[in-house]
DNA sequence: TTATTTATGTGACCTACATCACATTTCAGG
DNA sequence: CCTGAAATGTGATGTAGGTCACATAAATAA
């Protein structure tokens, strides 16, 4: 499928636009490539930039004083990602964006989306929903993470994504439900 | 400060309206006053408003099956409080919202929200941004769960929200640090 | 293929925080 | 102003998960 298919397929769970709409819509994103391991959004830099994942797989992460890392998300297909925080506020990122596998995505500028939701009353209403899911789901996380142990996690996690698993190497996983990968590992062999 | 001048405030760091759109606006809001303690949204609620605080405190938390209660968010004057998964989606309530303290509050029911989102373009634009931002705290409290310690987190929030700590009981304060309400004792006397 | 890194498994031990028990203080209602 | 009910403080003890150390396996480069 071509990334403009993948695009309008995502958007229109949303929104309706008719085809010049959208086409106009589309005309503000650009695809790119990049290789596994490769990064995308490096901490200080500054973000103009959110990314559509055609393919492949991203995580966006943190690190800590003593280089621990810790993942937000991981990115699949016709999932989001960047540095919100950055893009929104204008500050330097504090959070990375980086390649699992190879990837293909569409990089739409923060300028662009802001003219898209002044020009598109649709595209707004796009992007408020989407927001949206992201807020509920984060929320959901900080519930299981002050509610649930890491067991509980784990297999939560591997409930809802299941490709994760074979895709994303354990040490990533451990990063995402927030513990050692010690005890990651620990958890799947008993 | 009357309502509509506190809302009016609010809103204009985000949008600029017309008098006659505020007005309109402004007249999808309800009045309402709760007392302390009384409950706002329950769970299993069937959930079609959110609420913006003019004055007092409300908290929004979840209770999990033995009985332990989890604050996601205390909601202060000019804040807005619901259970935004119930809202959105239609399911019934799973958060529950809640007075801390004697409290005023302008509800808007979701039908509205939406509506208002349809009829003025800037109105949606609001929403949007006042999601993101909402989306990006929650992912900073999410990255210090994971990343801080308990002393730290509480001195994060003391430092964040001063107010909080003479208002507040501090068995809430530790629901919403994620400790019990004994380590938290034991954290501020050392 | 082999060499070299990088990811994973597993034991021993440590620490932050939970839980339970009970004392003490604070507060709201009569 | 008293009185019972919450809220808070504090000790003793348990446990999930961290950290360190090293073995093994898998992936990537040469």
């Amino acid at each position: 499928m071509q990334p403009k298919e993948i695009l309008k397929e995502h958007v229109s769970k949303t929104i309706t636009l008719t085809d010049e709409q959208f086409d106009y819509f589309f005309s503000h994103f650009t695809y790119k490539t990049f290789k596994k391991g490769q990064t995308i959004i490096g901490e200080g830099d500054k973000v103009d930039c959110e990314y559509f994942v055609l393919s492949g797989y991203l995580k966006s992460f943190f690190i800590n004083d003593d280089m621990k890392m810790f993942i937000l998300q991981f990115a699949m297909p016709t999932w989001w990602a960047s540095d919100y925080n950055a893009l929104y506020s204008g500050e330097r990122a504090t959070v990375n964006v980086d390649c699992i596998t190879d990837a293909e995505v569409l990089c739409l500028t923060s300028q662009d989306r802001e003219k898209l939701c002044r020009e598109i009353h649709e595209g707004e209403h796009f992007f408020r929903w989407r927001t949206n899911k992201g807020y509920v789901a984060t929320q959901k996380r900080l519930l299981s993470f002050m509610n649930n142990d890491a067991k509980h996690r784990y297999e939560e996690l591997l409930a809802q994504y299941p490709t994760l698993y074979n895709i994303v190497p354990k040490q990533l996983i451990a990063s995402y439900l927030g513990v050692s990968r010690e005890t990651l590992s620990r958890l799947y062999h008993s």
